[in-house]
RNA sequence: GGAGAGGUGGCCGAGUGGUCGAAGGCGCAGCACUGGAAAUGCUGUAUAGGGGCAACUCUAUCGAGGGUUCGAAUCCCUCCCUCUCCGCCA
């Protein structure tokens, strides 16, 4: 959520910010009705003012002896009520303001960070670097040819189960699924970040503090009876672990890391990634999420991504780091660094990870605070993939294929998954 | 699902209509004492919004919303949540 102290000061200007989305917005109007509030918020609390005296003024007189029925008395209650009434008015006007208020500002994106790239499309991300050596010898097979052919999972069942976009690992398969989630976590807890499992279904607020609703609600699944959904992304929960808290600023930053099975409709999409793991409506993904200090988060962007870049190296998997401009960029972030993952069978990169920062946007709509001394302030976030798992295994298969037909694995994954390759069942 | 209890500040806990944003304790911070520490003593210690250079001050907040009243943490109504016991269950 954008301040709304900046938009009653400065309008024109934050709306120039989020216009560099590519989709102009009109601030001027809420501007107006911000300025109303706050007119209407001074006069009440000016006629609270009076009735609290008031209160206090009978209160005393009645104490000292005063006849509760007396002229005197009687014309301070009048007075009493004629105020009371006159501050409902009021509220009511107020409330109907503030609602409206709220209402508008979670529907305004995060303004991108200055260093956010200008663009209209995903042509225009910048390639920031890239990391190994790609395989693009001809006649490779895709990731779920290959699945098939070893039996890692089955399509057709998953659908009798479910519906489609929805997948049943098998046998190596669902172990070498598992075996990467628990070197995935291995690997982040060895650096210092704290292991999460949190609830997958997340209520209202919990989607609107981390900017999932009330915008994209068509995105998610909802459970019909009860205010709960299934979570999109782990960074649901973590924005809600500490939503309403006030953290010790010696205690950050926190860094979290969470495995948690993701829940998208994927809606638009038909037709696109039919097949193998790259789009479904139940994904496992491994999540990065810090908590910082704002006066600490210089740095720490790129050190998330570095957080989940490693990951990728470990598992000798090729990639490129993409900045995303401001047309590309998500909901709730500043700036965001793409990890796309080199598929040698596809012969193309997919996004495997998206490493964000949120600025105090999350921290504001999930009152996330910290304090040092007497100065408290919105503490930033940050996220980041740490990795999708899915897509890991697509491009462990596509990587590691061999020409007798196994896929050789990474040596770091081996202890996990317990054999160097694999075969043919 | 059945029965009961309860939601007060960072925590514990008092408060059943009047100057209560709220006793007391714990915790935390500063100061004093000490060679240093412990113990002790003193002082301070919520959040949001408005005004002021500041000291400070006004308003709201005792789960949420509504009502009664000149005045509500305290009385009434509705809702939400938590806990305990029983049943069921991974």
């Amino acid at each position: 959520m954008i301040d709304q102290r900046l938009v009653r000061d400065n309008p024109v200007a934050i709306a120039r910010q989020i216009g560099r989305r590519g989709h102009a917005v009109d601030l001027i109007k809420l501007q107006v009705i911000l300025q109303q509030q706050r007119q209407l918020e001074e006069e009440r609390s000016t006629l609270q003012a009076q009735g609290n005296r008031i209160g206090k003024e009978v209160g005393l007189k009645i104490k000292d002896g005063a006849d509760p029925g007396g002229t005197e008395i009687v014309s301070l209650r009048d007075e009493g009520n004629f105020i009371k009434k006159k501050v409902s008015v009021l509220e009511n006007e107020e409330k109907i303001l503030t609602s409206q208020i709220r209402e508008q500002l979670l529907t305004y994106p995060n303004p991108p960070s200055e260093e956010c790239p200008d663009g209209s499309s995903e042509a225009d991300n910048v390639e920031l670097r890239s990391w190994g050596t790609l395989r693009q010898e001809q006649g490779l097979e895709e990731h779920w040819q290959i699945a098939e052919r070893l039996n890692l999972f089955d399509t057709e069942r998953s659908v009798r189960i479910a519906q489609s976009r929805f997948i049943t690992l098998l046998g190596q398969g669902a172990r070498l699924e598992r075996a990467l989630i628990n070197f995935m976590l291995d690997r982040h807890t060895a650096k210092g970040y704290r292991e999460v499992l949190p609830p997958v279904l997340v209520n209202t607020a919990s989607l609107t503090g981390s900017g999932q609703l009330p915008k994209f609600a068509e995105e998610s699944f909802r459970c019909a009876d009860d205010d709960l959904w299934l979570t999109p992304t782990a960074e649901v929960p973590l924005t809600s672990l500490h939503r309403d808290e006030i953290i010790p600023a010696d205690q950050l930053p926190l860094r979290y890391v969470a495995y948690s099975p993701c829940f998208r409709r994927e809606a638009g999409s038909y037709g696109r990634d039919t097949r193998g793991l790259i789009r479904l409506h139940q994904f496992n993904k491994v999540e990065l999420y810090w908590f910082v200090h704002p006066d600490q988060s210089e740095g720490s962007h790129e050190q998330i991504t570095a957080d989940a870049e490693a990951i990728l190296q470990a598992l000798e998997l090729p990639y490129r780091v993409l900045d995303l401009c401001t047309a590309d960029i998500g909901f709730s972030a500043q700036r965001t660094f793409d990890l796309e993952v080199w598929l040698p069978g596809a012969g193309a990169y997919r996004e495997i990870s998206s490493c964000s920062i949120c600025g105090d946007f999350q921290a504001r709509r999930s009152s996330i605070r910290t304090k040092k001394g007497k100065n408290t302030q919105l503490v930033h976030t940050l996220n980041g993939s740490g990795l999708a798992v899915g897509r890991t295994m697509a491009a462990l298969l596509e990587t590691g294929q061999q020409a007798d037909g196994s896929v050789l694995l990474p040596k770091a994954l081996v202890p996990y998954v317990g054999c160097d390759r694999l075969q043919p069942e």
